[in-house]
DNA sequence: GTTTTTCTCAACCAATCGGTTGAGAATGAA
DNA sequence: TTCATTCTCAACCGATTGGTTGAGAAAAAC
């Protein structure tokens, strides 16, 4: 559905069986069947899980006979630590002793108050994340 | 549906309106009016999608008159960090260079190896995660 | 009081999700 | 070739999602 890397990422994390597939295989590396008998469903609903993990980057599978081995990609869980952090980084200083320091340059620095609080915008358009950042949704 | 909160953390990180949506609280609190011009979408949406970020969370609301301020809360976002980063970790160091001496060690050493390749379970009931740590999913 | 502003709730809808079953592709073994 | 193993694909199902509209609650302003 969502169609960013991003997007993907965090869907596949939001799903308990798919979280508990991550954590196994970032242990050792395990095939579709070992996978499969942990839980209470069929293999091809594991499948299913496991393609969802492959398409959000966070899995890669290889090939040995008619197994096919799934791999912890650490990489695509790096982008999701990364987006998280900024934010929370961002929203902690807020809540720091120079909080009203900055509120008060927040009032006469437009750079960083695209849209201050009294100043609507007529048209919704590009999302606050696309005129403020690089790329952060 | 998830019921617990890291899946709902999750979910709700996972759409991208609801990301752009806590990207703009991290910066400064706002209401669902503010935040409903950005989008093109009723205020009732964007309302649904702070219910969503609430019931994870989150996000808080306070009251100022028939306002509701809507301010970030970055301990949620810790929870999530700590999961991934726990896993990224762990799969990172698998790929270090003693990667074969671990894995020599995973041969004999019980703890580390729950279900080790061969030793295949009869039944499939708790989580691998239940299993072998405190909390993971 | 009445009206205005801000927001939520309820009902609805199409699309997607997480599971199922059944069929079959792909590979190695007999 | 035939068979067994491992896995994916396709179709289906009920439940959930992300949006809509309409009604109305809550608080301040008139």
């Amino acid at each position: 559905m969502a169609v960013d890397q991003l997007s993907r990422a965090f869907v596949a994390l939001a799903d308990p069986t798919r979280r508990d597939i991550v954590a196994r295989l970032s242990v050792r590396d395990a095939t579709v069947g070992e996978l499969a008998e942990s839980y209470a469903m069929s293999m091809q609903a594991v499948s299913k899980h496991l393609k969802v993990l492959e398409e959000a980057g966070l899995v890669s599978r290889s090939r040995d006979a008619q197994r096919r081995p799934c791999h912890l990609e650490p990489q695509a869980l790096d982008l999701m630590t990364s987006w998280i952090e900024r934010y929370r980084r961002r929203a902690e200083e807020r809540f720091s002793r120079l909080d009203a320091v900055l509120a008060a340059m927040d009032d006469t620095d437009a750079d960083t108050t695209p849209a201050s609080p009294g100043t609507k915008a007529d048209e919704p358009r590009p999302t606050w994340a696309e005129k403020n950042e690089g790329a952060p949704s």
